[in-house]
DNA sequence: AAACAAATATACAGATCTGTATAATTATGT
DNA sequence: ACATAATTATACAGATCTGTATATTTGTTT
């Protein structure tokens, strides 16, 4: 089915821009990971910066949906969903297939502002600013803009700590961070 | 002169990779914007890699020299080093030539554990936090492990903000958010 | 079964990349 | 001034990259 095809190039592409870096991964590389033929990639994607775009956009977005709605299920009052921030994060993380936020790693090998990639990483970043922020907002913060883009830039390096140490206690001492972070606000 | 040589080959570098992207420069390109001959580059630096791995490190620790050099100028004792972390981050920001720490960058074009520039950047990481670490321990912060840690992800989710968003007020939020934790890890 | 659409296999053009070979040119030191 | 070393200019080999052309095979629909 055609639906299927550009679904299994899109996560085949993901897959492999994250895992191995996205100038590094050629198209030849994703035709073979997927097993498909290179025509069908350029019939869905008529270039590779287009796959490139929606697999960004993609990781991220899959990423704060899956966020949110772990807190959604596992909260009983949007109190407790900004508190339990880290525990999501941390259980993203523990996935062995995670390789990090997309955006952050979009932007940093496309780090020109007039840069189709590093706009939508901007984009991005602030869709998951926005998200932390309406969960702080939700639970009451007065200061639900600047608890949420310090724990928006916290996850950030959380996230990036994890990365490059496996299993190290960045995410709990990250998480006692945004314990004081938010009690502070709270006052 | 040879040392020279040797110099602007690095710098040169060490530029564009931090401007455009690691991958995204080829040595013809190093080697244009150095104005020399592209065997003078092979001659010094035997493969592309070696060439990576030098610019990589130089720039991280560059960096942090600069900011432990920067808070012994302006700081009158340990305790004040602390409290202008951000004050130096932010000055490093400033320079329109800034362009983000290096080892985060790196790690996102060579994602793979066994790969050389990602080893290296683990490695850089580490040197970073620590540096914060001692900081806070010449501080005489007890817990001076755990605050070098939590300032560290600040620091470069921080950075990651202010790159993606141009004078933001990241770094604002991000000093603040270090004087509660700093003050929480006093008491 | 016939007609149409989708996917494949293969080959290739043209650009770019890393790294090298070679000969000419410039600097340097004695 | 002469010998030696360093740098340059130019060309190129071989690999890899993006994207396309073309013909064939497979799948679906009616």
């Amino acid at each position: 089915m055609a639906k299927d095809m550009r679904e299994r190039i899109l996560n085949t592409a993901s897959w492999l821009f994250q895992s191995r870096g996205i100038n590094a991964t050629g198209v030849d590389a994703i035709v073979a990971e997927a097993g498909i033929a290179k025509m069908t990639l350029y019939k869905y994607f008529p270039a590779k910066e287009d796959l490139i775009l929606e697999s960004v956009r993609r990781h991220s977005r899959e990423f704060t949906e899956w966020l949110t709605k772990r807190l959604e299920r596992t909260a009983a009052n949007p109190s407790e969903k900004l508190q339990q921030l880290f525990d999501g994060v941390e259980e993203w993380l523990a996935n062995p297939q995670c390789n990090g936020l997309s955006f952050i790693k979009a932007s940093a090998e496309f780090p020109q502002p007039e840069n189709a990639v590093n706009r939508l990483s901007v984009e991005l970043s602030h869709e998951f600013r926005d998200c932390i922020t309406n969960i702080a907002r939700e639970a009451g913060i007065r200061s639900a803009e600047a608890l949420g883009l310090q724990l928006a830039m916290l996850i950030e390096g959380a996230v990036l700590s994890e990365q490059l140490t496996k299993s190290s206690d960045a995410i709990e001492h990250a998480r006692q961070a945004a314990r004081i972070l938010i009690e502070s606000s709270r006052r």
